[in-house]
DNA sequence: GCCCTAGGTGTTAGCGCTAACAGTTAGAAA
DNA sequence: TTTCTAACTGTTAGCGCTAACACCTAGGGC
C-alpha cells in the first residue's frame, strides 16, 4: 500500500480540538447523551460540519460489539419471490436502523448457506436472516454460531429457529377448493422442484382438498418454477385435453409456460381448460387470459422476519422460536371458468 | 446491556495461549504470512478449530482501513432488470473477496442517494455502485466524500465517476431497425417515464433510425414501466389500428400490457401490428406471440462495474474515468412480421 | 573464533471509538 | 455557612486486531 497523498479523514479527536472540547463530549452529542450543555453542543455539531466529520462505526462497532448490521443469506435474488422478499427485509432493516449485507448463493445447499452464515458471523453482523426455501439450507441453521439471533424465511424448522413464512398449504387448498367449487371432477398439479418447501406445501394442500372431497388425485407434474419447464407440462397436458379440465400450477411463471403451451396446441383457457398459478407477479394480471392466482405478500413476510429477529437481538437472549404464518390471498381473474 | 451469561466467543489471544505461541503468530497464520514454520502453523490451526475461533474482522478493518465490503445503492430491487444488475454485483464482489452492504431506495431522488451514499461511508465500505437510472440520482454522485472509490450502473455522467451501463441507443436502434428493415412505414414509442436515463437513450435510438431513414417520427406515448401502463398505451394504440402498424416498447412488461390490449380489441399481432420490447425478461419467451426483444446482459454489467471499482480500490489511487458499454444483443420471436 | 544474514518469533503501540469513572461547577437543602 | 446533589465535562482504559520493530537462533563465509 503506497502513502495516501490526501489528509486522512477527520477523528473525533480534530473535531473536539476546533471545537475546545474533549472527544467525550464529542462522542456524546453524537449519541444524543442528555448531559450535555445546548450551547456546548450547537459547537460541535458547528465544528462536524466545518470538518465534515462522519463517525467510524467500524470503530464504534468494536467497542460496542454492535454493528447495526443484518446478514441476509438468499438465494436467486433474480426471481421475483426472493426478490420481494430481500426487498422487503432491507426496508424494513433500515427504518430500524440497521443495515443489511446480502450473500446471494448460486447454489443452494448446506455447506454453502452455512460458509455464507460462517463469513456473516466473521464480519459482525448482529443477526441474520436466511431465506431457506429448500431442506438441504433449511437444515444448514442447525450449526449456526451459538448465540447468533437468526430467523428463517420461508422455511421449514422444528424449533431451533423463528421461522416466517407465507401458509404454502392454504393457498394450495385455496386455489384447488376454487376448481372444484366451478364443477371441475378433479384438479391436475404441475408442482415445483422437488427439496422445495414450497413446492411440498403446495402439493400437500392440493392433495388435501382432493382427498377430502373424495375426488381421484391425478398424477402430478414437476417442473422447476422457470417458464420453460410450465411450457412443457403444457405441452403434456394439452395431449390429454379431454381428461383434463382443472390445473393448479405452483407459481405463475409456469402457469405462463402452460398457457403459451395451450395456446400453440388450440386449447382454449379457461373454456376447455381452468388454470390457478401462485405468487401473482406483476405480469399475471396481463397474461391472456389474465391469470387467476394465490398471492404472496412478500413485503409482509420480510417485515416480519425483521421484527421477530430485531425482538431476539434487542431483548439479548434466546426467545421462545416463533412460527409466524402470513396468510395467502386468492386472486380471482380471467384463467378459470365453471365447468 | 444485561451481562451475557454465555462465555464469550474466543479471540486471537485464546487461540495464542492454547497454541503456546503469541498472538501476532496466530495473525500470521490466519494472513498466509511466509515467514511461520510449518509446525508452528498446524499447531495454530489445531487450536483454532478445537476452539471454534473465527476472527473479528470489524476489529481487523479498524486497523488495516479496508472493510472489504461495498456499498450497493439502488432502486426497486424488485424489478428484473435492478435485480438482475444487483446479483451480478454480488456475485462478482464475493468472487473477489467482499462483502456487499445494500441499500435500496424506495423513491430515487438527489437527497436520498445522497443520505445512502453517506450511511454506507461512515459504514466503511472500500468503494461504492450507484445504479442510477435517473438523471437526478446521477447527479448525486457530483458529492461523493472525496476519496471515495464509486461507479456508477446505467448511469449518465460526465467525468466524475467511471460508468458502466448497456448501450441504449444501440438497443433501439436495433429495435426501430428491425421494423423497417420488415416494410413498416414508420415505428411509434411507448417510452419509459421522464427523467429516465434508459427511456431518453431509447427514445434517441428510435427517432435517431427514423430521422436517417426520413421517416416521419409519430407521436410518442409514456408509460411507468409497467404492465399497466403498457396496456392503456395498448388501448390508446388499437383505436389507431389502421395507422399503427409497428411498436418499439421501451420495456418487456410494458410490451405484455400492449399484448393484453391488442388482444382485448381483437387486434392480431404480428399480422396487424408488430412489436418489439426491451430488456428480454425471462416471461417474454412466452408470451402470446413470444416477443421479439432487446437483450441486456444485466449480469455483464454487474461484474464489469465491480472490475472496473475493485481496480480503483485496490490502486489505491484516482484512476481515469472509463464509461464502459456493454453491447444489447437482438431477440428475433413471433410479435413481429412484415408488413 | 568472528561477523553477517535470514528465518522465525515475541513485544509494543495504536487504529477510533465508547464505557466507566473522576473531577468540577453551581445551585438547593440543611 | 456547610453539605449534598445534579449537571456537565474530562481522563483513562481497552475493544481485537495488525504493523513495526526488536529479538533470538542457526548456519554460512571469512
Amino acid at each position: 500500500m503506497r502513502p495516501n497523498v490526501e489528509r486522512r479523514p477527520p477523528v473525533m479527536a480534530d473535531v473536539a480540538r476546533l471545537a475546545g472540547v474533549s472527544h467525550q463530549t464529542v462522542s456524546r452529542v453524537l449519541n444524543d447523551h442528555p448531559n450535555v450543555r445546548a450551547e456546548t453542543r450547537t459547537r460541535v455539531m458547528r465544528a462536524i460540519d466545518q470538518l465534515g466529520y462522519r463517525r467510524n462505526l467500524v470503530a464504534r462497532a468494536l467497542v460496542t460489539k454492535h454493528s447495526r448490521t443484518l446478514g441476509v443469506v438468499s438465494f436467486d435474488t433474480t426471481l421475483y419471490g426472493p426478490a420481494s422478499t430481500v426487498y422487503g427485509i432491507e426496508q424494513a432493516a433500515r427504518d430500524a436502523g440497521y443495515f443489511v449485507s446480502i450473500v446471494s448463493l448460486r447454489t443452494i445447499d448446506r455447506a454453502g448457506v452455512n460458509d455464507a452464515i460462517g463469513y456473516l458471523a466473521e464480519q459482525g453482523v448482529d443477526g441474520i436472516v436466511v431465506v431457506a426455501p429448500q431442506r438441504s439450507a433449511a437444515r444448514a441453521l442447525d450449526d449456526l454460531p451459538a448465540g447468533m439471533p437468526a430467523v428463517a424465511v420461508e422455511g421449514w424448522h422444528q424449533g431451533e429457529v423463528s421461522v416466517v413464512s407465507v401458509d404454502q398449504v392454504e393457498g394450495a387448498r385455496l386455489a384447488t377448493s376454487h376448481l372444484l367449487d366451478l364443477g371441475h371432477e378433479t384438479v391436475w398439479h404441475v408442482s415445483g422442484p422437488a427439496d422445495w418447501l414450497e413446492a411440498e406445501g403446495r402439493i400437500e394442500g392440493w392433495r388435501a382438498v382432493l382427498t377430502a372431497a373424495g375426488r381421484p388425485v391425478p398424477g402430478m407434474l414437476t417442473g422447476d418454477w422457470s417458464p420453460r419447464s410450465g411450457y412443457r407440462a403444457g405441452k403434456e397436458l394439452a395431449a390429454m385435453a379431454g381428461d383434463v379440465t382443472a390445473v393448479f400450477v405452483a407459481n405463475d411463471q409456469m402457469a405462463l409456460g402452460l398457457l403459451r403451451a395451450f395456446t400453440e396446441e388450440g386449447v382454449k383457457v379457461p373454456e376447455q381448460i381452468s388454470i390457478v398459478g401462485f405468487d401473482d407477479i406483476p405480469e399475471s394480471e396481463f397474461f391472456s387470459p389474465p391469470l387467476t392466482t394465490i398471492r404472496q405478500d412478500f413485503g409482509a413476510v420480510g417485515r416480519r422476519s425483521i421484527d421477530v429477529l430485531l425482538r431476539q437481538i434487542e431483548s439479548g437472549e434466546a426467545l421462545p422460536h416463533e412460527r409466524l404464518v402470513v396468510p395467502p390471498q386468492f386472486v380471482l381473474r380471467g384463467s378459470t371458468a365453471a365447468r
